[in-house]
Formats: C-alpha cells, sequence, structure tokens
DNA sequence: CGGCATCCCCCAGGATACTG
DNA sequence: CAGTATCCTGGGGGATGCCG
C-alpha cells in the first residue's frame, strides 16, 4: 500500500480510473484529496489555526460566513484524521484550543502552490469566461 | 503545550477573513481553488486530457463512474475558464477533441503536489481515524 | 458520436434554539 | 465559552430519454 511515489512524472489513469476495483476508490488520491479540502472550511481552518493555537470563538470570528454548526463538524472532521489537535482546559468558563499538525502544515503549504496558481490566472481566466460567454450570447442571437 | 509556535507563519488571515470587503468575496484565493477544483470530476477530467487530445467517448469511459451529463457539464465549464479547448471536426459521424490548456497544465502541476500529500500521509492519517473511532467508542461505553 | 432536457434524490451546509 | 440538537433548503450530481 504505502509505495513511495517516484517522480513528478506520475501516470494517473489507472488511478482515476480504478480499474476492476469496486468499493470505495480508497487507492485514489484526486479522491482522497478532494474529500479531505473539498468542503467549503476544510483548508479556511487548517490556514486560521496556522498562526498558532486559537480558540473556538476565535475561529468562528476569523472565519467569515461560517456557521457555529459547520464550523464543529469541521473541525471534529479534522480533528478525525490527525490535522488538528483539540485542548480542553478544564477552566470555567471552558477554554478550548486548536493547532494545526505538522500533516496539516504539510497540506496547507501544498495547498499554498494552488492558491498561488489561482492568483496568477485570474485575470486570464476571467478574460476567457467573459470571451466564452460573449460567443455565447452572439451565437444564440444568429439562431 | 500551549505556547504560541513561531514556525511557518504566513500570515493569510486578511484574505479569508475578507477584511472589510463586502461582496462575492472574489478576492479570497482559496474560494477561487475550491471553485475550480472542488467539484467531483473538474480535476479528473484535466488529468485524463493531460496524455494528448482526446475524443469525449474516450473521456466517458476513462473516468470511471462520470455521467454523460456530469461530463458534458464540466467539460463546459473547463473550456468556459479556458482551462480546455474544444475542437469539432466536421465529419460525420462527428468527431470532438478536447485539450488542456498551459494553464490547465499549471493547474494539474500544483495539484499534483496535493496528490503527493494525500499519498505520503495516507497511513497517518488512516490510523489517526481509526484512534479516534476507538477512543470515541470506549468514551461513549463509559458513560 | 456527442451531446441537451428532464426528472429526481441526497446531503452539505445554513438558521435557530437549547445546554453543561 | 463551546458546543449539541433539530429542522429545512439548494444545488450537485445520478438516471434516463431524445436528437442532429
Amino acid at each position: 500500500m504505502s509505495q513511495r511515489n517516484t517522480g513528478v512524472t506520475v501516470d494517473v489513469r489507472d488511478e482515476v480510473a480504478g480499474s476492476g476495483s469496486d468499493d470505495g476508490l480508497d487507492g485514489c488520491p484526486v479522491r482522497e484529496v478532494l474529500e479531505r479540502v473539498g468542503g467549503k472550511w476544510s483548508i479556511q481552518i487548517i490556514i486560521a489555526t496556522s498562526n498558532g493555537p486559537i480558540r473556538f470563538t476565535e475561529l468562528e470570528r476569523s472565519i467569515e460566513g461560517i456557521s457555529r454548526r459547520m464550523l464543529t463538524l469541521t473541525l471534529r472532521s479534522l480533528e478525525r484524521d490527525g490535522l488538528l489537535i483539540r485542548t480542553v482546559y478544564p477552566t470555567v468558563p471552558p477554554k478550548v484550543e486548536y493547532m494545526v499538525t505538522d500533516t496539516a502544515r504539510e497540506l496547507y503549504a501544498s495547498f499554498l502552490t494552488l492558491m498561488d496558481w489561482a492568483r496568477r490566472h485570474r485575470s486570464t481566466i476571467a478574460a476567457a469566461r467573459k470571451a466564452y460567454d460573449c460567443a455565447a450570447r452572439v451565437e444564440l442571437a444568429n439562431r
């Protein structure tokens, strides 16, 4: 199972296709990645915790738009996968801190590459989109 | 264990929080990335097209589990963003080929980093998950 | 062959309210 | 403060059928 990869060019076709296997596609890295960072809040939480231990309410405030419910759920999920460590201080009122693990830190680092991609191509994509929509509109008018 | 950590601090907080701005969070790279690769099929399609021009039906066959509908929809979306180029050969029966653009190629390269992360930590995560679930079960029994 | 159109279902995720 | 619990909705995505 834990075979080391060799280079950058991996022919992922086989892994994507999933071959004859039937079950949960556990061996497909694409799915694995998507299941972890695919949600709406996972990476945002990882990012927010990357600056050091942070409390529940602080997280809630720093991640704009997140609901209490999703914060809790996503935190649990991340903790379960060993990406976050939850520390409870039995004081009153209660105090709970979350901090990232090294695994999560690496994930974040990798994700930065993607964010950089987004930043670099933002304008290109916006342009392509406008062109596409424009062409579609023209085409529609000509029918 | 509650001491402030000093490590890899990149302060993305502002971008995540969105600061004083109000609108559609267009400036947030996290969202941008997620909107592009967050879906179930986008990267898989990009991967499948990375080996050279490929036809619709070939794609359908090589990406296991995808429906005709989602294939079409995702292809359109990718084309719209300038990640794929669609070429129609007006033959009969029709022939359509899809090929990746450089932008998509770069995206793929970045995504490889994430897949590599998944591969490297697969076992660690699986272990963490088992431990967590086990602890939860014990805790539940003790109540 | 390479698609749209239509119907339908499921669940990620929001809103709100209650508690140790 | 840091959560649960419950209810409810939107839209991502599957299945199926028709068509140039």
